[in-house]
RNA sequence: GGUUCGGUAGCUCAGCUGGAUAGAGCGUCAUCCUUCUAAGAUGAGGGUCAUUGGUUCGAAUCCAAUCCGGAUCACCA
């Protein structure tokens, strides 16, 4: 248990033995103190003072004694400043903390681990992966990597939005436009190819939808009925039948959209325990739409579409198989649903995807439970905030998106000509260069899409690189490659008898006992930027450390390895919180 | 219009289970490399926490109303 939580359980304790009046420790606030204020913790004690009927100073004298008694050697003093009772820790309890941590043993306890599914990625197969696609696999991927460091055990899943109207829609363009054309004629990775025949399609569409209303046609019927519109409504029933031709072409351009991603997903460290096709679930959604309405949950309307009235829940009404029998959206994700409690049983199922879909969750979350499926109450739906630029929404239709590969890209060469400036890394190997380009310019692009709140939309200025310094991902990379500089130089085998902490050592040993509850907060609150906020606060608190007090050179051997230990724990944490970030940190940058 | 998320420094964001004088980073200005990696440190400047009212010993935080912005309420996925 750490200080806090026994500090609020003492508490409670002793209000117990002092009042006989039952306090829970989770109401006990404990803050740390604020530096102008003698003391490490502060409890506040107004919360009480009306229910004890007490007086904020005699509340606080009494308890502070019983406190003192009851931890004696950890506290040693208390002082109360109106309603705050702060409470002086043992220069001795931190030096201990300092002397039993290892880098084996940062991270939280877990009593009772959970098996979690996360999916995220969930491309179509139309387009390339774009920013608002990294946002979702980095955030992804470190939910994770955070869940897994909390002690659960992980799945990473994806499912392809593999068919559907879009798809044929560049499967038309291809057939009218390409004279066969395939990504190696072209020289061009297959998801940027097949994506730009999905650009091609939506051009002549708006062409002939302007070509009927100039023939005086209203705008919405012109919508319905221009022609390539309406022969890639054709294609999907075909496809829906099996037809031969339509499902070798859709195999065929697939299979360049494919490797395409796997060379972005290699790139950018994105795996999966199992990838879902759409194209294979949505048959038993399907299914289960027929046992729906067989129970009466779903209901038929007159034209033979499928529908579920959700009015009663506060929602709409809402489509679940169209009049001609195909499926939509949400049957394929109720299918999905079920294979995948089937396949992996877990105990909770996170899907990584768009607030805009927040509605669309919390109908299948609905649905599934009055299908009772044993999946429906684990499902969690992780809704982040949509990438904007400065002009407002990316719109791939108005070439305003921001591509992933060339993103990454570009994140690299900066990394590599910032690296070359300042010429700190002469003795690496070109192997060793390209490796440390890539781990700092996608830390860099990692840090920054996971260091704000995930729920809340953010905004990236392409005209303004992503930074280097201060409150990124680079940073703490620098942090941890001069640490490790450091420990090369002093070696690492020491042994600890006692010291008396200076402030800046002090404040280091306790930033590195919160590890642990960053980690566990981050988990329960499907949250990586506390990670990330917690992982720089701990590296500019080792950078004023190491300004003001030297470890080479330090005034004792006993000094020396004091702060020897806390580098060697602080490296240690921040290269664990920068994994769960899915960051790498090098030894040397 | 219904639902929902947001509005905090010039910019990008923390803080929101109510607690002491609201914090970072970037940008601006100033200082610090013959001494462990300056992708660093130290300092200065910068705020009607959208507005109004309420709850309370205490409100950026909770409640209500209003204003502004996003998302959604699709037989797109």
């Amino acid at each position: 248990m750490n200080l806090i939580s026994t500090l609020k359980q003492q508490t409670s304790n002793c209000i117990h033995q002092l009042y006989g009046i039952q306090i829970q420790p989770e109401q006990v606030l404990v803050n740390a103190t604020k530096p102008e204020f003698e003391g490490d913790y502060t409890i506040v004690l107004f919360a009480f003072v009306k229910q004890l009927g007490k007086s904020p100073e005699v509340l606080g004298n009494e308890l502070g004694a019983a406190m003192l008694a009851e931890m004696n050697g950890v506290l040693t003093n208390f002082n109360i400043v109106k309603g705050f009772l702060n409470f002086s820790i043992s220069n001795q309890f931190w030096f201990d903390s300092i002397k039993n941590a290892s880098p084996e043993n940062l991270l939280p306890i877990n009593n009772a681990p959970r098996k979690i599914m996360v999916e995220y990625s969930s491309p179509n197969t139309n387009k390339p992966l774009h920013l608002g696609h990294l946002r979702n696999n980095f955030l992804g991927w470190s939910i994770a990597e955070i869940l897994k460091l909390q002690g659960n055990e992980v799945v990473k899943t994806c499912i392809v939005n593999d068919r559907g109207i879009h798809i044929c829609k560049s499967m038309i363009a291809w057939q009218l436009f390409a004279n066969g054309a395939t990504p190696s004629d072209k020289h061009q990775k297959g998801d940027h190819f097949v994506g730009d025949y999905y650009v091609k399609y939506n051009d002549a569409y708006k062409a002939q939808v302007a070509e009927l209303v100039a023939s005086g046609m209203t705008q919405e019927l012109a919508e319905k009925e221009a022609p390539i519109q309406k022969e890639a409504q054709e294609m999907l029933l075909k496809w829906e039948q099996g037809d031969v031709a339509t499902m070798d072409l859709w195999k065929r351009m697939n299979s360049w959209v494919y490797e395409g991603f796997d060379a972005t997903y290699k790139k950018i460290g994105s795996d999966f325990a199992k990838t879902y096709y759409e194209s294979n679930t949505y048959l038993l959604g399907k299914e289960l739409v027929e046992q729906g309405l067989k129970k009466k949950i779903f209901y038929q309307k007159e034209d033979g579409s499928v529908w579920i009235d959700l009015t009663g829940d506060g929602l709409d009404e809402k489509i679940v198989r169209r009049k001609d029998g195909t499926s939509v959206y949400i049957t394929q994700d109720i299918g999905l649903a079920e294979v995948k409690q089937k396949e992996f049983n877990t105990d909770a199922s996170i899907y990584v995807v768009g607030d805009e879909q927040n509605y669309h969750f919390k109908v299948l979350k609905l649905i599934c439970q009055k299908l009772q499926l044993p999946a429906a109450d684990g499902i969690y739906h992780l809704s982040y905030g949509m990438v904007e630029l400065p002009t407002g929404k990316m719109k791939s239709r108005e070439g305003t998106v921001v591509d992933a590969d060339d993103l990454v890209e570009e994140m690299i060469n900066i990394s590599k000509v910032k690296t070359e400036s300042l010429g700190k890394v002469s003795d690496f190997t070109e192997a060793q260069l390209i490796e440390l380009y890539n781990t700092i310019g996608l830390g860099a692009l990692k840090f920054f899409l996971l260091r704000v709140d995930p729920k809340k939309k953010m905004i990236f200025n392409p005209e303004e690189s992503i930074d280097f310094h201060g409150f990124t991902g680079p940073f703490i990379q620098y942090t941890h490659a001069r640490i490790k500089s450091i420990l090369r130089k002093t070696g690492t085998g020491i042994t600890l008898i006692s010291s008396e902490l200076l402030p800046l050592e002090k404040a280091l040993a306790i930033e590195l006992t919160n590890f642990p509850a960053v980690i566990n907060e981050a988990a329960e609150t499907l949250d990586p930027s506390k990670v990330a906020i917690y992982t720089f606060n701990l590296a500019k608190l080792f950078n004023s450390f190491y300004a003001e007090l030297s470890i080479a050179n330090a005034e004792s051997e006993e000094k020396k390895n004091v702060r020897i230990k806390l580098s060697i724990l602080t490296a240690a944490t921040l290269q664990k919180g920068m994994s769960a970030l899915g960051i790498a940190v090098p030894e040397q940058m």
